[in-house]
DNA sequence: AGTGCGACCTGATCGC
DNA sequence: TGCGATCAGGTCGCAC
């Protein structure tokens, strides 16, 4: 039974840039924008530049972009002089290449204009998301260092399962911890562990890891195929929205039938989020 | 040490 | 019509 509950959760629950849509908006901007000069640096919001937005205007104004990267669900911006600059996108976050004429994005806060009259524009409704300026490869790489292995690139499986051995958390809440894994967020955790049949609540250290790390493997994917999903903000660098949320298997299908078994699907909050299983499927 | 929870922030929505 | 309360999300930092 659907009760009113239910309803008011699914529209809650908000999808939020995973490693897909991150990967997604940075082959974008790789492509576009690499070798484009900072002309000139706009903002309204402080908090959206971290710790000081003058040092960030000062460090960033007048370089060059050499090279657009990923790591976690940071993008990070390489300049000339060993400087970076890295965005987090947190939940509602956009990047967005514009034209310097175009017309004004909503939430914008952020407004790097490049050479070519171009503009990277930093949208965030909620401003959880920020930019942060690192003044050399030693701040970066101290920031990185927070972040554990990717999934689709140096987890390997015995990795995984040595993580997963360790913990006796969730199996859910191992996964989105950034500092175990990185770049799995609500959605992927979701759908991957419907596909694993594991249930979300199953401790880390009790699940079958190969089985799971397939199923992430599966699900990171096919959103990255997809561009990502796109339910309600994510958009891409060009504005334009994913088609993962056609495929989600769970992740905010409550109410729903099952697509293996039709069983009506469940919504229970794990670690204070909101969390999508089969109650006939997903046991343990 | 490991775990849990409040704070951050605000658009969307509901109740009154 | 409109105001106030509620909720989601990722991550940090603090308390137990």
């Amino acid at each position: 039974m659907i009760c009113i509950f239910d309803i008011l959760f699914l529209i809650f629950d908000i999808p939020t840039p995973e490693l897909p849509e991150v990967e997604t908006i940075k082959r974008q901007l790789a492509d576009t924008i690499v070798g484009c000069k900072i002309t000139n640096v706009w903002f309204d919001n402080p908090k959206s530049l971290q710790s000081n937005p003058l040092i960030f205007v000062k460090g960033v104004k007048g370089a060059i972009i050499q090279k657009i990267d990923r790591r976690a669900k940071l993008v990070i911006f390489y300049l000339d002089g060993s400087k970076a600059f890295v965005v987090h996108l947190r939940m509602t976050g956009r990047l967005l290449i514009r034209k310097a004429g175009d017309s004004i994005d909503a939430f914008a806060h952020v407004v790097l204009s490049l050479e070519k009259g171009l503009e990277l524009r930093f949208c965030d409704a909620r401003k959880f998301g920020f930019m942060r300026f690192l003044k050399d490869q030693k701040e970066l790489k101290e920031l990185l260092l927070g972040y554990g292995p990717e999934p689709l690139d140096d987890l390997s499986l015995e990795k995984f399962r040595q993580i997963l051995s360790k913990n006796q958390r969730s199996i859910k809440e191992v996964l989105t911890d950034q500092k175990l894994i990185s770049g799995i967020g609500n959605i992927y955790a979701n759908d991957g562990l419907w596909l694993a049949k594991t249930h979300p609540l199953e401790p880390a250290n009790k699940v079958d890891a190969a089985i799971v790390f397939k199923a992430i493997e599966k699900v990171l994917t096919e959103g990255l195929k997809d561009g990502g999903a796109s339910d309600q903000w994510y958009v891409n660098a060009f504005g334009a929205k994913g088609k993962y949320q056609e495929h989600f298997k769970v992740y905010g299908r409550i109410g729903k039938p099952c697509l293996r078994c039709k069983t009506i699907i469940k919504r229970i909050v794990v670690a204070s989020r909101g969390t999508f299983y089969c109650p006939k499927c997903q046991v343990f």
